[in-house]
DNA sequence: TCAGAAAGTACCATACAAGTTACTAAGTGA
DNA sequence: TCACTTAGTAACTTGTATGGTACTTTCTGA
């Protein structure tokens, strides 16, 4: 893409869409209770709780809150006692899922030593992992 | 992916690799420098100054020299009055751009109204944007 | 009647990230 | 001699995000 490419494209932006995806996914938590609901299939505010390493019920509320905002995902309410509350991923959601695989593929590419237990690189399409427990 | 192949995955991992590349990425300000060499071909300190709204030199400082140790851009120095420097994206941070890619795509497709203009979706390879220079 | 479970909220502490502004070095050209 | 350049650093303040822990509600089952 040349200069003058970029700038016709320039003209018709509002905003940068890498910073938009930023503001959106780029605070603490939030790619983690994504990858949570998309790749280990939890719905519940306590399952996240728990296997979040570091975060608490005060910052677990807030994110969520955020991302159901956002339209990423949706809180549905379960009557019952107790009364059930589940989370899940939206359309609009699933669509960063591959920033989140792009995420977990460059890791594992150029951070081996950091994420394998032996070192080295692995490529796989899907990635389920919870970085407290498999440690 | 069932979950018995998702536990022998865990057995190998020491930690999770979304988690490893935003603890890379995350931190506010570095996908923006990313973003403006890869995207936008800067190289200078000043350029990014100027162009990465809402930076300052303490914060734009402390992020290239993270950068720098994480591998993902190289610091060269070239002598002369005054000196100058010059960043660079290295291979490992070219492993990044898919990361920039897919959140490019994602806003453009699902908040067109937050960064185009006309507010309809594209699909593009490439953007290339300053967020607060193309408002 | 007491414990327990789910999904939070309330309240306070604090810590580190980020903002501001000024200042440095070393040489060049006017 | 003065201003200008680049690439920062220094020193200080501010602010917001996060952490910790306790508490709430409603009903069930022992």
């Amino acid at each position: 893409m040349k200069e003058e490419e970029c700038k016709v494209l320039l003209n018709e932006m509002k905003a940068c869409p890498i910073d938009n995806t930023f503001k959106i996914i780029g605070k603490k938590f939030t790619v983690h209770i994504l990858r949570n609901i998309t790749k280990l299939g939890q719905t519940r505010f306590n399952e996240f709780l728990e296997s979040i390493e570091g975060i608490n019920p005060k910052t677990l509320s807030a994110r969520l809150r955020e991302m159901e905002r956002n339209g990423i995902i949706e809180r549905r309410i379960y009557p019952g006692t107790p009364v059930k509350i589940e989370y899940s991923i939206t359309k609009k959601g699933m669509a960063l899922d591959p920033v989140l695989e792009a995420m977990a593929a460059f890791s594992m590419k150029y951070c081996a030593k950091d994420v394998f237990k032996d070192g080295k690189p692995r490529i796989l399409k899907e990635i389920y992992s919870r970085s407290a427990e498999s440690a």
